[in-house]
RNA sequence: UCCUCAAUGGGUG
């Protein structure tokens, strides 16, 4: 059991789930019966590949096996519900957990802090933080790692710094990851010299920067258009026996984008496919959009075929890169066959896609379509549930358009009375006034 | 130490 238990990961943390239940069948054709170690590797894939609902399956599944989810299984599917956004179903599975006789331990804490932090809801992060000293769970690395690193997503470096203090007060040490985390921080702030500050501190204390502290630093320079230097750091870091990988091309290629550079852009591009750096989804993402900025919409598409006939899987930052470019050309109906052809490939448009699309209609004061589509989005099931009114609002600037949503919002509060729709059950919670 | 938790690249504004 255990070999097989050793192969099937090996398949699932290299994205092979197939194969990785190929030997799972074989394993009980061959009369060795899947233990809990299996089943929590596969639901824990699952979960990390975004098939949470056939973790669930599996998860159930257990109980027909006369099998019971222990602390891990618990954790990997609440994992697997922290990643997909889904923070408020987490706290049915705990009260399942909890029922079952087990007690939320610190991975269990640790991944909801995260997952609370990943969704920039500090607060609730900070309020199982003291939850967990309460209940006698101590926080380790992992728990202030996350809060420094949303944090620094904040923005708020000084209270991440501050934060570092409080763990060394309770006996705990920074390690690589939490400076990278700082480092990344303050590079993303534009602040380099005090990443580098972060840097010497880590180096002093005998930990190596990883490949990711140094992509890291990579993406600091590019930001600020410093394209030359980010190249000298990746020769700095071949000098320390560290190879780039996929994530340092890309950085520098959306950097040369960013920075109107498409000839540096392809030809990183090129030199990546040399040393045998396969480019890849996001990659061209950022390649496509460089086109798109520059008006070459052809280039972009045959990009994007080019993309496609690698075998490589477009997601929604694909299409909304290439629906924004013909948006912004004016050409609606291709924008809106892209979104059709989204949807065909089962991709999901989120609210960036939908503002992209809306902002397009209302810029063609074609406010009706505008309006049609907002319609469609409180009205039907098959949107994604985490496209509200708010943040349509946030991500829409056009004052016309605004005034668009305000008139829907009337004609939406009325529905209430009739449909007792939810979604507009919650508009009316949320006390909209007049806007 | 057969399984679960923290850091890096792409989309609108």
């Amino acid at each position: 059991v255990f070999s097989y238990n050793i192969l099937i990961r090996g398949f699932c943390v290299n994205g092979e789930l197939e194969k990785a239940l190929d030997f799972f069948n074989q394993m009980e054709k061959n009369g060795c019966s899947p233990n809990l170690v299996t089943f929590n590797t596969l639901i824990d894939a699952y979960c990390k590949l975004g098939g949470i609902d056939k973790a669930f399956r599996l998860f159930r599944s257990l109980s027909k096996r006369e099998l019971r989810p222990n602390l891990v299984t618990y954790n990997a599917i609440l994992n697997g519900l922290c990643r997909e956004g889904r923070m408020k179903e987490t706290g049915a599975v705990v009260d399942e957990m909890i029922s079952k006789g087990l007690i939320p331990d610190k991975v269990t804490y640790n991944t909801l802090v995260n997952g609370y932090c990943r969704q920039g809801n500090v607060h609730q992060a900070l309020v199982l933080h003291a939850e967990m000293v309460r209940k006698g769970v101590a926080p380790n690395v992992i728990t202030y790692t996350s809060l420094i690193g949303s944090m620094c997503r904040d923005g708020n470096l000084h209270r991440a710094m501050e934060l570092v203090g409080r763990m060394r007060e309770r006996g705990l040490c920074p390690n690589e990851v939490t400076y990278t985390t700082l480092i990344d921080g303050f590079c993303k702030q534009g602040f380099l010299d005090d990443a580098y500050a972060v840097l010497k501190e880590m180096v002093e204390i005998g930990f190596l920067p990883s490949i990711v502290t140094y992509n890291s630093i990579i993406n600091g320079h590019c930001l600020l258009g410093k394209m030359n230097e980010a190249m000298g750091i990746i020769q700095d870091m071949k000098v320390k026996g560290l190879v780039p990988d996929v994530v340092t091309y890309s950085t520098i290629v959306s950097g040369y984008c960013k920075n109107g550079d498409l000839e540096k852009a392809f030809s990183v591009n090129q030199e990546m496919i040399e040393k045998g750096v396969l480019p890849d989804s996001v990659t061209y993402s950022s390649l496509i959009r460089g086109l798109c900025e520059q008006k070459k919409l052809t280039d972009a598409c045959d990009l994007f075929k080019k993309m496609l006939s690698s075998g490589l899987h477009p997601d929604e930052f694909t299409y909304t890169t290439l629906i924004d470019g013909y948006c912004k050309e004016g050409d609606i109906k291709k924008a809106f066959h892209l979104h059709e052809e989204m949807l065909q490939r089962g991709i999901l448009p989120d609210v960036v896609t939908y503002s992209v699309l809306i902002n397009g209609l209302s810029k063609q004061a074609r406010t009706r379509e505008a309006k049609q589509l907002l319609f469609r989005l409180y009205y039907e099931d098959s949107v994604p549930d985490n496209i509200t009114y708010e943040r349509l609002m946030d991500h829409c600037c056009d004052r016309e358009f605004k005034s668009v949503v305000s008139l829907m919002k009337g004609f939406c509060m009325k529905g209430l009375m009739t449909e007792a729709d939810r979604v507009f059950e919650s508009m009316l919670e949320r006390n909209w006034g007049p806007s």
